[in-house]
RNA sequence: GCCGACUUGGCGCAAUUGGUAGCGCACCGCACUUGUAAUGCGGGGGUUAGGGGUUCAAGUCCCCUAGUCGGCUCCA
């Protein structure tokens, strides 16, 4: 035997010719290995001078196979159950994996069940995954019953194969076989670049299939709709029950359940999809943030602006909306129209519009006067509701609604000052989000993506504006991600994307450089050497919408709201009704300082009351009994069903009015 | 918009093979007057999302519309 020189995990060593990776990696919790950079199965022997890791199941790598090798899986039991499903992809995805199938009928949650029995049936058989370079021809002629794998050969090598890729690549065709051990007989096969885990077994039965939904082909709404199956896969059984808590939990904070248990909104069947309506307590909630919002805006140097929710669609064509955005915006209401009794038109009537956005206004109360370089950088800003026409599947809550209010504001600025601008904006929107709890954030980059004709005004434009907000953004030392093809119409944008308690990550502020409005509407101001300039606009949500926020902020805190947004801030609870007036003193003093306090004088019982402000999640309970009344004292209860004693009273009122101005939790 | 599932009193749910709507919470009344997550008793409330059809009979079956949910596409 011949030995040969490698590094094995960045050693090197010298093993044998012809070893695999079986031999080099013992441990059962290696999966594949990286040779040279490549994924490749265990089976794959090295060559001299090769670079080879080992890929541990539990590593991103190790989980992809682990999923993907659960996908083959679920495929091999679709087609032994029904020989008629023809294949589509079956890729890995963050958590688990899905597979797509051509199917006469949809499956059904019965489906899933028989499909996770045949799934366990092939994996206890412990089938391996046998890997087989293939030519074109002779891969179109074993698959010639799957058309659509045919379709991802004959895309293979091209940009267009899209999620295809874990089928396709660019190098060779492979098939994988999936052979029975015992007979050494091909029971399945499928396209695909690999790797897979060694065998079946490995799956064991840390998998679950979690729902079936209709997908199109290649993603392109005018394709074929496949049927979809979602699956989640883990190494450990741990592994899968946490990530099932895990949803168990998000679904506990999910704010449209939220929002009806503690009755903050509501989304009346009779006023429209996507409309919401705020009851007392959310609309409390609302307005806190708002005022406070307001507050520091006014601090900032923003001028406040109010604009209509109808506009003529003049507007909205020299804006370009109505070119560009059309589809997204309600229909026209026509207005003034007259007909004579031939039905012929006697006076031509106007079509108006629903605002999609506030900017048109906002460049309207610019265009008022003459400006003066001396007015620049004018900052405008408006809590402004926009009705957008959203597709009736994608209405989602209060986080995709059809009516909903932007904290939107324009500033408009001198080219010059493009980027000290952009830096104050960024460095404001990051510090208000801090105050309203949220702390972990990156940057996303939307840039415009080249030929796309969606995209209005002249290339130059667009990389100037792309580079002053990547720097600014690269500036401010937050993570940067690249969205290629995110831009708005009109411009590049950077939005901040914001991680919840629970990790989950929701875009919020948006801002957005804009050469074209100002173009469009030839905006103008008189620059100190007496020449007309045209100014540039930044378009900036914070909230993004103040729906969604609410949203975002409900699941995030899960409702149990900080004190300064809790609609009930202090709840009083007589031990007694005898201790009615004297806690009663405590309540009033507080709502004397503005606090939102009440006292449950109700005729439930004292463990009752708890209960319910309990369930209401409200922030501080005070309870006062003889032994407090006699000490000038209550005592406290909090949301989590600690207490805290014999508190006196001027002491309790301090904390709780520290509590709420700090904007801190408790 | 597309695919599928779903819609029963304010909320959460139940109702054998189609046989004519129940429960808990909430609400209202009465009694109890209580030291940290549900006091007891009584009461009111639904033409089963809306409309049409099949049937002797429809919450249960079929069709249309609206809404919700899960995905896909979309999110300027």
């Amino acid at each position: 035997m011949s030995s040969i020189q490698v590094t094995v995990d960045g050693q090197p060593t010298s093993i044998e010719s012809g070893v695999d990776g079986f031999k080099l990696f013992t441990s059962k919790t290696v999966v594949a290995l990286r040779v040279n950079g490549e994924l490749r199965d265990l089976a794959h022997r090295p060559v001299e001078g090769d670079a080879i890791e080992s890929v541990e199941i539990g590593s991103p790598d190790g989980l992809n196979i682990l999923r993907h090798s659960s996908a083959h899986v679920l495929a091999q039991a679709v087609q032994n159950i029904n020989p008629e499903a023809k294949l589509g992809i079956g890729p890995p995805i963050t958590d688990g994996f899905y597979y797509d199938f051509d199917v006469e009928t949809p499956f059904t949650p019965e489906d899933l069940r028989a499909l996770e029995k045949e799934m366990d049936r092939i994996i206890r058989s412990g089938q391996r995954f046998v890997r087989r370079a293939t030519s074109d021809e002779a891969a179109r002629v074993e698959l010639a019953n799957e058309p659509y794998k045919l379709e991802l050969i004959g895309l293979k090598g091209t940009d267009s194969v899209g999620d295809g890729a874990a089928e396709v690549g660019s190098g060779e065709l492979t098939i994988y076989d999936n052979v029975n051990p015992h007979t050494g007989e091909t029971v399945w096969k499928d396209l695909c670049r690999g790797p897979h885990l060694p065998n079946t077994r490995m799956i064991g039965n840390v998998y679950s299939l979690m729902r079936s939904a209709a997908a199109y082909w290649r993603g392109n709404e005018k394709n074929k709709q496949l049927q979809r199956i979602y699956g989640t896969a883990w190494p450990t059984k741990e592994e899968l029950r946490s990530h099932l808590e895990q949803l168990e939990e998000a679904a506990k904070r999910d704010h449209r359940r939220l929002g009806a248990e503690l009755d903050l909104f509501s989304f009346p069947e009779e006023v429209g999809s996507g409309l919401a309506v705020f009851h007392p307590k959310g609309g409390i909630i609302r307005k806190t943030m708002e005022d406070y919002s307001r507050q520091r805006h006014e601090e900032a140097g923003y001028d406040f602006v109010y604009s209509p929710h109808v506009t003529k669609s003049h507007l909205f064509e020299t804006s370009g909306h109505l070119q560009w955005y059309a589809e997204g915006m309600y229909p026209p209401l026509q207005m003034d129209e007259e007909r004579d009794e031939n039905g012929e038109i006697r006076k031509q009537g106007q079509d108006y519009y629903l605002k999609p956005m506030n900017c048109p206004f906002h460049v309207l109360i610019y265009k008022s006067q003459g400006r003066s370089y001396r007015d620049l950088p004018l900052r405008m800003f408006e809590f402004g509701t926009v009705y957008r026409y959203e597709k009736s599947g994608v209405v989602h809550g209060l986080t995709r609604a059809r009516g909903f209010t932007q904290d939107d504001a324009h500033l408009f600025v001198t080219q010059e000052d493009i980027e000290v601008e952009l830096q104050n904006v960024l460095k404001f929107v990051l510090d208000l989000l801090r105050d309203y709890g949220l702390n972990d954030f990156y940057l996303e980059l939307s840039t415009k993506e080249e030929g796309n004709p969606k995209f209005v005004g002249d290339d130059a434009i667009w990389k100037l504006a792309t580079d002053t907000l990547e720097k600014v953004a690269t500036e401010s030392g937050l993570k940067l991600v690249p969205d290629p093809g995110g831009a708005a119409f009109y411009g590049p944008k950077i939005s901040v994307q914001a991680k919840d308690a629970i990790g989950r990550t929701w875009q919020m502020s948006t801002i957005q450089l804009d050469f074209n409005l100002p173009e469009r509407f030839d905006l103008e101001y008189t620059a100190n050497d007496g020449t007309r300039r045209r100014p540039v606009m930044i378009h900036r949500a914070l909230f993004g919408s103040i729906e969604r926020f609410f949203g975002v902020l409900t699941e995030h805190y899960a409702g149990i709201f900080p004190p300064w947004l809790a609609p009930v801030q202090v709840v009083g609870i007589p031990v007694a009704d005898e201790f009615n007036d004297y806690l009663g003193e405590v309540i009033e003093k507080l709502r004397a300082s503005g606090v939102r306090a009440s006292l449950d004088v109700s005729y439930d019982r004292f463990p009752k009351k708890i209960r319910n402000h309990t369930k209401d999640k409200v922030p501080f309970m005070l309870i006062a009994g003889g032994e407090d009344r006699d000490a000038n004292a209550v005592s406290f209860r909090f949301r989590d069903g600690s207490q805290e004693n014999a508190v006196p009273v001027a002491q309790a009122v301090e904390r709780i009015l520290k509590a709420i101005a700090d904007k801190v939790q408790v």
